[in-house]
DNA sequence: CAGCGCAACTGGAATCATTCCAGTTTAAGG
DNA sequence: CCTTAAACTGGAATGATTCCAGTTGCGCTG
């Protein structure tokens, strides 16, 4: 069912937009990332093993990085966290993580629109992006 | 408050300051890092060995640990790279950190003071800090 | 200034996320 | 179709860090 609307892409469309081969692991990755908010390596595992059946540790790690590196994706690595991985891309918002259960929150930057992303003293660096994270209790603990 | 100009400020001071035991491994591993900014466990395992003789790993971990939260250290780990350690505590700086051979420098908040601490929507979390990264690429490894 | 208790330390094994490897399967272009 | 590079399998390896159980020693108390 694909409506006259280009609201509904497709995880085929967007594999193939981004030039990559369309496999079943690749489309239930991409749809289990999207089901579930900042899903771990592991989440996606389950997920596709319990859609497809039998999947090896490999290729989920393969297909998230394939993903990643097309942009499809966009992986976040809490320090003392296994990685996460969301669909939200390129609007280079921001994350809060739980230092107590590790959930994480999506955060729009604050000022407006990167007042971070220059440092005062760039030593010299090529400055490409700036991340930010918030560490904090998240509803939950913080009762 | 120290009373009179705290010139030379032993490690041996520092750790009496926060409570804890003076001991040989304790007090090299607070020079490790001091005098090699951004040193990683391993980085002060190797040096504290060089100084005292056999050290276990262990001991590195615990130390480092007991340091950090007593902010003598403070713990920074980039993503995809192992722990560092610095001496610099207290004044919220942030890290640039390249990409390509990990190269780490201090950075002043650019916007004069703790801009980036309010996100415009919390989710209801407790925020307690905000920790900006910068990723780039080093003055060596751009060239 | 001698004993004692708890924090610190030892060394070896375990953990966990992730990657490496070598061989097999499969999507998609000619 | 037929070919082939890309994707996938399964098992072993890696590297930072932690767990564990037993030993040592700093520094307080008597």
């Amino acid at each position: 069912m694909t409506p006259t609307a280009p609201a509904a892409v497709t995880p085929e469309d967007l594999l193939r937009g981004a030039g990559l081969r369309v496999t079943a692991p690749r489309v239930a990755a991409l749809r289990a990332v999207g089901e579930s908010q900042h899903a771990t390596a592991d989440d996606v595992l389950s997920s596709v093993r319990a859609e497809l059946g039998t999947v090896s540790v490999q290729a989920v790690y393969d297909v998230l990085h394939a993903l990643t590196d097309a942009a499809l994706l966009r992986r976040i690595e809490p320090a003392g966290h296994p990685a996460r991985y969301e669909r939200r891309t390129g609007d280079n918002h921001h994350h809060i993580v739980c230092r107590s259960c590790g959930a994480i929150g999506d955060v729009d930057c604050s000022v407006g629109h990167a007042p971070c992303l220059t440092p005062s003293d760039d030593h010299g660096f090529v400055v490409e992006t700036a991340e930010v994270t918030y560490w904090g209790l998240c509803p939950d603990c913080s009762a």
